[in-house]
DNA sequence: ATGAAAGCGCTAACAA
DNA sequence: TTGTTAGCGCTTTCAT
């Protein structure tokens, strides 16, 4: 297999400098009809491709975005990057998408991206869950995704998590509930943070008190819900609803009550959070608050994208709204 | 900001040629100690970092893989990046992902990715689930993960599908069940017709006759699981069995035999096939087949870097095992 | 409208 | 052990 033709193959074979070819491909105006005609059929008759890594050399740019995650492997992780890929590519830059699971894998990956000058931009997501954002150079834009941003010079895309946190707290109250349990995630997450402050602001807009005993902690993970739950049942706490942060805690909380006895949502309704996409086949189907991955990752790869290509920008923050989700995990309190 | 040190900065600052240092940030061993030390002091002092870009143009080659998948959203996707990706760096690579969700898009990332040469090899995740196989070109090395290669130059890894499914319904045989239905992915894709194939291998060892009326289809969606085994009750087909292909439709299937008035596992067995990751929170926790992603990314990763680094390699081919997690969709016929 | 020359940051081949 | 000389494939001046 010989190798690629180049832009001076092309040259040679139209009869024109590289120059000219390297106009035609970027769809320069300064070129005569009949020159780029030619040129175009020679590059057809060659089947050249510009080659990437000579353009990024040349041009100090790759056109390259990355959206890193702590794992792949989480629903919503994945749906962000995707949505990301989405409007990047709509705006000419191709996004790839890489995992780290701590922080000095995180570090490794942004050396290897951001000061080898892979990319021309980083889009974080969940930059808070570690020291990794002691890693963020300011060497590269950056936007982070699922934190409001700790520096004035990054921009951050993220859910009004307060603003949802009410909603669905305020849903259990109406439905006549005034002892509501929650389990929130790691409380170094803003996320975790913010919608427990929306947890308090629910309840104290409906004139309850906020009882720090039905406040417990997990990890996002489903077994992690269930031990929380567990541990207030067995201490003897009293509560006719759960809000778990997420939805894998919610299904952990709701065995953990069935296990005890209790029926859900007859005896104890339960909020999830994401709206996963198999919410609606648990036992009961859940009713949780859905969030619009997809969007957040667009509206972040445009913060970035915007950056970019406006040196001057002010970094901005988006906020973005959830949505109430009801299945027939809640339900309205029995009178008593 | 003032542009980033390189090489013959750290050469200026040095005292040595432009030469030397490349020789040190490669770690060719023909640079003498004191030099080398010099060298490395001057490389920290300026916080030079080799620019990768620049590495890949003069070596030709970018050391960076691509891992591309229908979507990233899919469990078992997400798992198989994760695996192929630690493989990866474990051997020096950087591995990018992306994902496409039909034909033309995946034509485009080809082109992006391989024609334009900014990756030395691609992993392929699903190649046969729409036309995007016909856009591999034989420009890069490729390994084909999740499929056999229908390309005597292509290698693959994937699971032995039909041992793997032989095992589940055998599984369902020897708890007594003989009329077991099977709810198929597309078969476009080699999984499913290999799962069926297993299905019916496991029924004619056990001597039973396989009954076409209980072969069924769905899109690995919970949707169309539910949708499948509705439709086999409303026809009034008799089983008390349902195989399957992945977790999602055995959801949907255990959903739509409640709505019908069927017990699981009392009257109906169901089993899955993929063990995502909530399968023991679902009601009941499902009896499914577990494979082991990261293993069959980090085969695949680890092929790919075997063509590229002995061009002679012949392509392999890879089959890995999965294995039965009984759970309690599952249990044997009630005797009448 | 087109071309020539220089250079992006690095490595490879050859000398010394 | 070290330096010199050419590129890698493309873009960007600056001429013409």
């Amino acid at each position: 297999m010989t190798s690629r033709p180049t832009i001076r193959d092309v040259a040679h074979e139209s009869g024109v400098s590289r120059q000219t070819v390297s106009r035609v491909i970027n769809g320069d105006p300064r070129v005569a009809p009949a020159t780029r005609e030619h040129v175009e059929a020679a590059i057809a008759r060659l089947g050249f491709r510009p080659n990437l890594i000579a353009q990024s050399m040349a041009r100090g740019r790759t056109h390259t975005l990355a959206c890193l995650a702590p794992t792949l492997t989480v629903f919503t992780f994945a749906s962000i990057i995707e949505g990301a890929a989405a409007e990047a590519r709509q705006h000419g830059y191709f996004l790839l998408s890489s995992s780290a699971p701590d922080a000095p894998a995180f570090a490794a990956l942004v050396e290897q991206l951001v000061l080898q000058r892979r990319v021309d931009g980083v889009l974080v997501i969940n930059p808070y869950i570690d020291e990794r954002y002691q890693h963020l150079s300011a060497e590269a834009p950056i936007v982070l995704v699922g934190a409001r941003s700790r520096d004035a010079r990054l921009g951050s895309v993220s859910l009004d998590e307060q603003a949802a946190a009410r909603i669905a707290v305020t849903h259990l109250v109406s439905l006549g509930h005034t002892r509501v349990a929650v389990v929130h995630g790691p409380l170094a997450e803003d996320c975790s943070q913010d919608r427990n402050a929306g947890y308090a602001a629910a309840l104290q807009s409906a004139g309850l008190a906020l009882d720090p005993g039905l406040v417990v902690g997990g990890d996002w993970s489903a077994t992690s819900g269930h031990t929380a739950i567990s541990r207030l049942l067995q201490a003897g706490r009293e509560f006719t609803a759960v809000f778990a942060q997420n939805d894998r805690m919610a299904v952990g909380a709701v065995r953990a009550l069935r296990e005890a006895g209790r029926r859900v949502p007859d005896d104890v309704s339960v909020m999830g959070f994401d709206d996963i996409p198999l919410a609606s086949y648990f036992d009961p189907p859940l009713t949780t608050m859905r969030q619009d991955m997809p969007r957040i990752g667009r509206q972040a790869a445009r913060l970035l994208i915007q950056a970019l290509e406006s040196a001057d920008t002010p970094p901005q923050h988006i906020n973005l709204p959830a949505e109430l989700v009801v299945r027939q995990s809640t339900r309205p309190m029995e009178g008593r």
